[in-house]
DNA sequence: CTAAAAAGTGACCGATCGGTCATTTATAAT
DNA sequence: ATTATAAATGACCGATCGGTCACTTTTTAG
């Protein structure tokens, strides 16, 4: 790893929080000098301006779940006991996977109206939660682990959908109840497509 | 109305959708004069700074949500009606209640770390529409229109995610079908509890 | 109609914004 | 060790930020 990445890299990590939790529009670039300790210039070697930065840290947590995925709904174990890992962790009541709460629900908020191109990245990765979750569940159905009725594609929207409201809901509330029982009642479901 | 009243309004009228589109720290008081046609000390004679006209924006948000939530929550009719035209409002797949998607949505991302009178202000609507639905279910049950093993506050719950969930996607994705597909779930789910 | 009060104005303020660049310092290949 | 290349620096830039205030215009109560 050259000089170039490790600093490229560390602008990216220590930015990432502040972008997540601050909004792009919130998060200046005093902002991020004070937390990498470099000088404004050097931010302009790695990084043609803000939104460049922005765009890289939006990847880097496209790239970090996409880890997560692969760590979670990989195809080893049962199926069920795969969607119970994801949804553990995805909906675990206090450690949340990254600072300043889920970082697609930010970005895809903020930038729906103001920013395409991490409008799209969001949507990718949207698509791509929903599309390995309904790979599980397929899998599950086609190794008889799952009863054949249940509908692969909707339930995985389903699933998100909930997902995703509830990490709202008690980012919003700060009542860690909310994505526990929401966890519980997706598990029952899952349960209950067991054969 | 008084001149004051009319200009206060217009202001809120006006910078509402610019906030709601492009964030509290993401809309300037440039964007807000340009938009009302105000000159800039004219916003600070009813409104103290930025925040305090975010702040009113907020709370004008709130009185059409509850307005919305008794035009259709309001105990006429039966209670499946009730909760079937809320869904077809809320996850209209064209039309939506307000321009640049949910408020609440919005405004509660952006500001759970940044604003905790903002995050209280949609805390407190987000637990009241949760607090209609259920009463709506309740009323339901009561009047033996629904099975008494249906649980109203949990149903609120998974409901509202939901909801929030699909506008979430359907806003990141531009994709109509998602509250379309949503919507028919939850009927559906209501319709399994008609006795 | 009048006069006091309120609303509206826009030039102006210091601070901060994102961004540039000549220069210095560090890296890394030879 | 030398040296060409690349990274890091921070003073500096114009633009824009949110906010103020002395002043003008409009509203409104008597």
């Amino acid at each position: 790893m050259t000089k170039a990445e490790r600093t490229k890299q560390l602008i990216i990590d220590k930015s990432a929080p502040l972008f997540n939790a601050k909004g792009v529009a919130g998060t200046s670039l005093s902002d991020i000098l004070e937390a990498t300790n470099l000088a404004k210039g050097s931010l302009y070697v790695h990084f043609e301006n803000k939104e460049a930065i922005a765009h890289a840290v939006v990847d880097d947590y496209v790239v970090k779940k996409r880890g997560f995925l692969d760590a979670t709904l990989n195809g080893s174990g049962s199926a069920r006991d795969q969607l119970f890992t994801y949804l553990d962790l995805v909906l675990h009541p206090v450690n949340s996977l990254f600072v300043g709460g889920c970082p697609f629900l930010n970005f895809g908020m903020e930038c729906d109206d103001t920013d395409q191109i991490i409008r799209q990245k969001v949507n990718n990765i949207v698509e791509l939660v929903q599309k390995r979750v309904a790979e599980t569940i397929k899998t599950g159905i086609d190794t008889g682990e799952f009863d054949a009725n249940w509908d692969p594609k909707l339930t995985a929207l389903k699933f998100y959908a909930m997902v995703q409201g509830a990490v709202m809901i008690s980012r919003i509330s700060g009542d860690k109840s909310t994505k526990k029982v929401i966890a519980q009642f997706l598990k029952e479901e899952v349960n209950s497509h067991v054969t």
